[in-house]
DNA sequence: AATGAATGAGAATTCATTCAT
DNA sequence: CATGAATGAATTCTCATTCAT
């Protein structure tokens, strides 16, 4: 029997979505830990309602963390088919990522004891950070980008930037994701200066242990 | 009036400067929210010393955030007396700049409010981006910084990378902000590739309202 | 209007019955103020569905008690007709009594305020405790019932030993109902070592007010 | 140093035990779920102290329940220490233990999580049944108790009867105890008339597993 | 002046009851 | 009628701040 179509589930889905909506909103401005009633509210529902979709708080980062890593992964496969270089499709990559934070790796505890173990978004992080690593090689290839930065380096990179980003002073919220995203660009493009002390980080290098 | 260097005096100094240790420590480890007790703890004090000091938590942010911009104050001014160039010494600035977000913004709406009604703060704040500004233009007059960057794109931008990086996996924590930080020099050296879109980023772009 | 045979119904009985059926066990393992979603689920029925039947939990209460007083009636009822003797009765009424506790009385506050204001469910208590005041006068006439005890002391020593038995622990569980009721019994039997203190506790004594 | 006389320690202490004492007397009343509040309010203290002291609802049981054991403990001694016989002892034993149950068992499956874990707790009830056994044996070697039973019938008994003697309507509270008591001793009294069904029940038929 | 206890308001979570489908 | 989703009040627990010692 389907199970997305009976008459209810067309409010209970409405409700699931609109929480979601709210929660990622919220936590990308205020942080995780903000309170249950507040995502809530700006979803328009109760709290029983959060709780009943999502059980607990834990529950519903790991939901709002598949979603949009999924969107991630995603937007890495669209470049990678559209764009026409391996540089191009890192641009377009970089300058769509201010959620690549949530993507990757997130600051907040909280967030990290969740994501850990959620089997589902792992799978989808690795997807990820597959692509990108395709798109790294690519670009490498064609001699536009560095060779001596790796997946890690641009991983930390565009999430801390880009993250940040949004938060940026009103008068200069419009301006600074474009302009960051451009100088990090330079600074990555082929052929380099000299060398970057160490070593190339990889996806390794981005584990909690 | 006493003094400050009654003799019990040295005993509510100590106090008072391991607690401002212990804040900053915590501030920049967990935010701005933890639990008084924890930071009166780590500061080996009673909650009531705490307290007794400072007031109520907006007052001990500030006080934090003091000693915070007077340490960028007095680094800025060290790097521009001894370093041979504008361009070292923004490489300098930029390098001891982990709590450089302290000292100019923050993301935590807690922070920004504490900070913006502190006189003195504020004042210090001034300070440094007066004399970061000298460097800037120092660094432009060399031709070793691309014209087309504002002390706001600076702020930003080290502000966003510097910070995060102190939050980076384990693996990466050792290697990542030499190497973020060389990859975003590279990004800023002159002459860049080309324009970057919009206009420089000033200080007044830093300003919340 | 529908009487009960019209199709339907069929259902709303069957649903009814195993509503009743699932809140007596539940309350007898935990207590009548388990979640009435724990119910309905034992029931196989959705909380509207018990509600529908049931208004509210007070009035599932009161229909658990009539159902139950009136199989307490029925027993008392039988071991009056079938048995030889009074005694031989009142021992039969005991040893099938675990549930008299729900019968006559409760020690929680929610059952006992559900209970006085039912008039069918007063109405088969006074019932029940007529029919359990004539084996007394029965068993005490043939001389094997100690005079000095009446029916309020038959009913809340029974009530209480055998409500708990039912909670005792594994091992002692198959054991320890058989046990106490001889032990009790002994203690009823005439002639009695010396008088119990007091006055003969009666029907009257087993009021809440 | 001495913890226990620092002046702020006279009233922490106070509260402390305001706190058990209202524990215990609204679990006996109501059971293990009331609400933490009304501890509080019966005790007149903040639920912020009650949390203060006793961290949850687990920890407050486990702390009343050392204390009733402890009670028990110390009444079982005296009556050994001070009674003629075996038999004396134990009717003054029994008398006294409207908190058997409490000490012994629970039928919540709340509190006997709590019991279960605590070291403390579980060897004041083993030193309690130690010498409750003592008492049993004496009392058949004088040949006052019948020979058929154990400790396990004797706490289970007493654990039930008693403790529900107190829930006992108004008017028969004042003579119940009494009176179901009396009934005990004398169903409990040698030479019994016949032999009990099974065999006498232990201190390990007490156990949960 | 320092301490840590007390307070009470606030946040997370659960659950009785109502209501749309 | 049955269902299970939505709601919001009640409850547990935490923590900023005050206060007695």
């Amino acid at each position: 029997m389907a199970t997305s179509d009976s008459p209810l589930r067309a409010d209970a889905r409405r409700n699931r979505d609109q929480i979601l909506v709210a929660a990622r909103e919220i936590f990308t401005e205020r942080g995780a830990e903000v309170a249950m009633e507040e995502i809530a509210r700006r979803a328009s529902v109760g709290v029983g309602t959060l709780y009943r979709r999502f059980g607990d708080r834990e529950t519903l980062i790991r939901a709002v963390f598949r979603e949009t890593i999924q969107t991630v992964v995603d937007e890495i496969r669209a470049a990678l088919a559209e764009e026409p270089t391996g540089w191009a499709a890192l641009t377009r990559i970089m300058r769509q990522s201010a959620w690549l934070h949530v993507g990757f790796q997130s600051e907040s505890p909280l967030v990290r004891a969740a994501i850990r173990v959620d089997e589902e978004g792992v799978r989808l992080r690795e997807q990820a950070l597959d692509m990108l690593e395709e798109v790294v090689r690519k670009a490498q290839a064609e001699g536009a980008l560095r060779r001596d930065v790796g997946v890690g380096d641009l991983a930390l990179l565009f999430m801390y930037v880009m993250k940040q980003t949004q938060a940026a002073p009103p008068q200069a919220a419009a301006l600074a994701p474009g302009r960051l995203l451009a100088i990090l660009m330079d600074g990555l493009r082929a052929p380099a200066a000299d060398g970057l002390p160490g070593r190339p980080l990889t996806r390794a290098d981005l584990e909690f242990h």
